[in-house]
This record gives C-alpha cells, structure tokens and sequence, in this order.
DNA sequence: CTTAATGTAACCACAAGAGTTACGCTTAGG
DNA sequence: CCTAAGCGTAACTCTTGTGGTTACATTAAG
C-alpha cells in the first residue's frame, strides 16, 4: 500500500523543529509531540540528514534541527527526501508482451501517470515549511 | 501500501475492451493480455460494472464490454471507480494532542494533502480512454 | 568518567494486495 | 431439457511494506 505515513510523519517533525527555534531537539521528544516511538522519528529523520535538511548532533546534549530557514524547506523537498522512488501501482504489472494491447500500454499508461504525479508535486511545491508554520501560529494564538 | 496495481491494471482492461470494438470478451481472454488470474480481472471489472463503466453478460458466450463509448471514459472515472478512497499517509497518524503542534498540524496537512491529490485527479480527467485507444493506434500502425 | 544522545541492526506484528482454488448461479445453443 | 461456458464471490496462502520495539555500539558534553 502506497499509503505509508513517512511524509505526514516527516511534516509534522520538520514543523516541530521549526516550532523550537533552532534548538537541538532529541528524537524522543519530537517522539512524543508525534505519540510514536524514538526510533521511528530517528530513521525518518536519518533520510532528512541526508537530504540536507536537518543537521543532527551526536552525544550529550544533542538532537535535531533545521539547517535552513523555514522559507527555504518545501514540502516537495520532504517528499523527495523520505518517499521512495514512485512506483505507480507498476509494481506487480507485467503484462504479456505478445499482445499488441500489453505490448505498449505500460509506456502510455507511464507517461499519463508521469503527468499525474508532476502535477501533485507542483501543489506540494508551492507550499513551505514557513507556511506551515504559520497556520500553526494562527490557530495558537488567533482567536476570532 | 497506497502502491496498488489496481489503477494500472483496470485501465489496461479498458484499452483492451476498446480495442475488441464492443465484443463480449471473457475474464479469460483478458488475463491473458494482463498475464495474471481471470479472477483478479473479474474482481476489479466487479468494481467497474458497479461503476457503470462496463457492462457484464453471464452465462455461456458472456463476457465483458464497454458500456459507453471510450470517448466518455476518462481515466479519473476508473481511477475512482477502483481505487479505495486515499489515505493520504493518514492512516497510523494520530499525533499527540496535548502538544501545540500535534493537535493541529492534522488539519493544515489534510488541507495541503487535499489539493495536492485534487490536482492529480485533475490531470487523470484530462485523458480519455479514446486518447489511450488512439495512442495504441499509433504504436500498431504508425511506424517511421 | 558518567550520562545522554545518535545511528543502526534485528526482530515481531499487522495489514494490504495478488494469486489461486473452489463452487454456486446464469444463460446460450443444441 | 441439458450441457458447457462464463460470471460472482468466498476462502485461503504468500509476499511485501510499514510501524513498533529492544538492543547495542558510538559519540560528545560537563
């Protein structure tokens, strides 16, 4: 099932961090704002490190947090960084190759579903972390 | 796993469908083309029928065929005809609401969430099952 | 040197999907 | 009327992906 939870997940962290002002947050509190497990928080986060987002310090008084301002994190970058390659449902679809109907419609149905998933990542695209940030500070603080 | 083959597979189906022009086609003949089981294909053209996308004839000489013409198919049709309603990654996501950032990040994720899938449903609409027809054309006779 | 933290590996549990077998019901064609 | 073909669906297994958990080596602050 496509319907992994790493990119919510991943979301609520960075926002978390963003939330914290640059301190450097350990994994089992961010663990706790999200109610799951240390080690789950901390493998997500592995991917964003790579991914140049987060900045993790080891040893006492360590933990985590954005290396780059709120403004310069998209929520498309996030995508990137913890969301597999996509597979289009083309995982268990080979179809026969002596049918001149199987034969190409996996290169059509790529190229519609290529299209599809652009379009997603240009919505994801428009939004940042800042963004983010902000309705959260809008729904703390604005009351009508 | 949102990674489903269901998408792919029924729009395969549906080309197939077009391509024998209105013919009674069995579950058989088009798990060949699909190379998988004639039950898998009669589980998803099950979901297809109550869409009111395909017309289904039991008993001997039945089969299956398109119940309008491909131009009034559209890949969004089949989309949401087979696909279960998207998680969105929401499904093991239930942060800890005492924490200021948990107990709202949901809703400003559901809504970014929300118009990103909205936008990939918009470019699934945009293709009809005539286009993919025509494309297979294309392919078959078509050569430089 | 102690303590708190990251970074992983290893394992279990669970859910979803695909494939398969089986069987009852329906219908065309003789 | 009877038979064969084919749909509709339930039940089961197998595989895979994901999350949760424990454990442990490594690192760094004080």
């Amino acid at each position: 099932m496509s319907g992994n939870s790493r990119f919510a997940v991943s979301v609520h962290m960075l926002a978390y961090l963003a939330y914290r002002q640059g301190a450097a947050v350990p994994s089992a509190e961010i663990a706790s704002s999200v109610d799951t497990n240390p080690v789950v928080i901390r493998r997500l986060l592995s991917a964003l490190v790579k991914a140049r987002l987060v900045a993790a310090r080891k040893g006492a008084a360590g933990g985590f947090s954005l290396s780059a301002p709120p403004e310069g994190i998209s929520l498309l970058g996030i995508y990137r960084a913890v969301e597999p390659k996509p597979d289009h449902g083309l995982r268990h679809f080979s179809p026969n190759q002596k049918c001149p109907v199987g034969a190409k419609i996996e290169t059509i149905l790529g190229g519609v579903l290529a299209k599809a998933h652009a379009s997603m990542e240009a919505e994801l695209a428009r939004v940042s972390l800042a963004d983010v940030h902000r309705q959260l500070h809008a729904v703390c603080t604005g009351r009508r």
